[in-house]
DNA sequence: TATGGGGGGTTATCCGGTTCAGGGAGGGAG
DNA sequence: CTCCCTCCCTGAACCGGATAACCCCCCATA
């Protein structure tokens, strides 16, 4: 049982098959009473528009790509993925549009896997995320003139629009928190070194605790373990600190963990902030003081962006809001040693 | 610049599109040296196949789909998902296939994007997943005739192939463990009552527990909240459970919260299990015993069947390895009442 | 009554590849 | 010297729609 097509539509109809794209079209060219009969008929033996007929004649693919170039196991545990992802996918679901993904284990496959797809049309633009200084992907999608969405730091983005958030500002925002209440030693356990956004939060951490507070920075690659490892080490150290920024809510519940396991208690020894609120974060005792941002959100305004570019419009750089700092019990003053 | 075609390369070539097609696609009627020529040719001007014009000639699209039923935040916090669709990345990305993703808010609208999908050929086949009894979808996708796999139980999979695990096995083995350290009161604590496996464990676990515990099954919608709840009345009833077991690490961990906060001591006053670890099961304190199964595996063999249906092979049901439990430190002896 | 215009169709082509049915050249066998 | 068979390669048709261009007929208008 072959799929039905125009042609079997126009036969059935007593019309040619011109008639019959008008009239599913939505194009003029058809009396309303041929175009009911025909949408009719169309209904009834189930037609679909077949996309790759559309698509040879230069229609869109209806579809944009994402490829991921993280180690799979870290998708399973950062919720930012799938926060991202499930807001793309609102909007993307609204226009009909699907989203195309593959993880790839190197920045060589990523730019590949977006040639590949773009020279065979089966995506209308792309999203770029991760961004790293000198990123060569910036300069491989600009040279392919596809549409791109960049979902990160504006500055490293070249020509293309990027959609990012004011990473400096939530530091800040923290960073005055915690001195309020009284700490004046203060660590950050950041994640991966090369990613612009990790940078961005190290120099503003710094800057904000230039001359109110001492502060140390820790890089790691996001997972619980390397997470833990570092609060151990901070903590062992002779002036460790009262206060602690983790880069993701991975890390800050695992060092939270080594907190509790080393008899530091919290909030009242150690003060705990995760980057990114997450069910996890609220979940576990005490819950955690977060930075919210609504990641769902961001991939939707991102998705947005996008759409609009491949519509020919000409967008430019979005910034979204920036995290918002949300108390709970994990910080308090600092204890006055 | 408009993207090369094989009738640019016949042209450069001096040959005609069809030896073009035949070289490019490894197929005999063409020379060697003439062969050699044309690739050089294809490869120097960046040539790609459109895939839109071989999927018109009833060509693989190269694509297999996934659409996915639950609350997109879900997905955010549930590793399963996304441990999933890393193992099935990988099998794909190594046969150059990709993964079109779609959340969707009903079964009725699952149904209605595969049949998009199918009738517009932008796949080959799909996954199904969160089985339900007497599934509408799985009538749906056997009339569509579309290669299917489908993940989960083969009782209600229909012709479909399934692939699963034996999940009355992994309960059964934990069940006897917990019985070993003297539990005499167990929990359960499972996902959403509407899906197959949820029943196939409910089973399992009263069948497992008849004679030698009392048992009790609260259902939930698998989110940290619900979990928190059920274990806080659990703890409250005045023959309250030495053990819980629970249905994903999220609600293991927020009852391990709950049961914090109640001062209801783990291991000693009350041991925890988690079904599916995951690095979260792992770090927090105590560690969670979690019955651990290899799911990207599991993901990687679905993709491997589906692909080999698409291949127009036959495909049997397919019983992945059962979770294997791993004890932690959350779990211990009952404490003699 | 001739003219013009527009609604409602139609025919011809095109998109970029694949596939089928030959067709000319060259070589080996009879 | 023919005949036939291969090897290489070509023209044409085709996949399922979109689109440009044109045509016919009827009605309104001058």
């Amino acid at each position: 049982m072959k799929r039905p097509t125009i042609a079997d539509i126009a036969s059935r109809a007593g019309v040619s098959k011109v008639a019959v794209s008008y009239a599913l079209n939505g194009q003029p060219g058809v009396s309303d009473a041929t175009r009911a009969r025909i949408v009719a008929i169309a209904d009834e033996i189930g037609w679909r528009p077949n996309s790759a007929a559309r698509a040879l004649n230069g229609a869109r693919a209806n579809c944009v790509g994402l490829a991921l170039c993280r180690p799979a196991r870290i998708l399973g545990v950062e919720p930012y993925f799938m926060g991202l992802i499930s807001g793309i996918e609102g909007v993307l679901a609204a226009r009909s549009y699907a989203l195309l993904l593959q993880v790839v284990t190197s920045h060589q496959q990523e730019s590949e896997v977006y040639r590949h797809w773009w020279g065979e049309s089966r995506i209308d633009g792309v999203f770029l995320v991760d961004l790293h200084y000198s990123d060569a992907r910036v300069a491989e999608l600009e040279r392919l003139g596809m549409p791109v969405v960049v979902i990160g730091h504006p500055s490293e983005s070249g020509t293309l629009p990027a959609v990012w958030s004011d990473d400096g500002q939530a530091v800040r925002e923290t960073v005055g928190y915690l001195v309020a209440l009284g700490h004046r030693r203060v660590a950050r356990v950041a994640g991966l070194r090369e990613l612009v956004h990790t940078t961005v939060r190290d120099q503003a951490f710094q800057a904000a605790c230039e001359g109110v507070a001492e502060h140390v920075i820790v890089h790691t690659d996001y997972t619980g373990e390397q997470g833990a490892r570092a609060t151990r080490r901070l903590l062992s150290s002779p002036d460790r600190p009262t206060a602690i920024v983790y880069d993701n809510d991975i890390m800050a519940v695992a060092g939270l963990s080594v907190a509790q396991e080393m008899g530091v208690e919290v909030p009242r020894d150690l003060s705990i902030v995760a980057w990114d609120d997450s069910p996890l974060a609220q979940v576990v005792r005490p819950p955690l003081t977060a930075l919210t941002r609504d990641i769902p959100a961001y991939g939707a305004h991102a998705a947005q962006r996008l759409l609009a570019l491949i519509a020919g419009e000409s967008v430019p750089a979005f910034e979204d809001q920036a995290g918002v700092l949300t108390p709970r019990g994990s910080t308090g003053p600092a204890r006055s040693s």
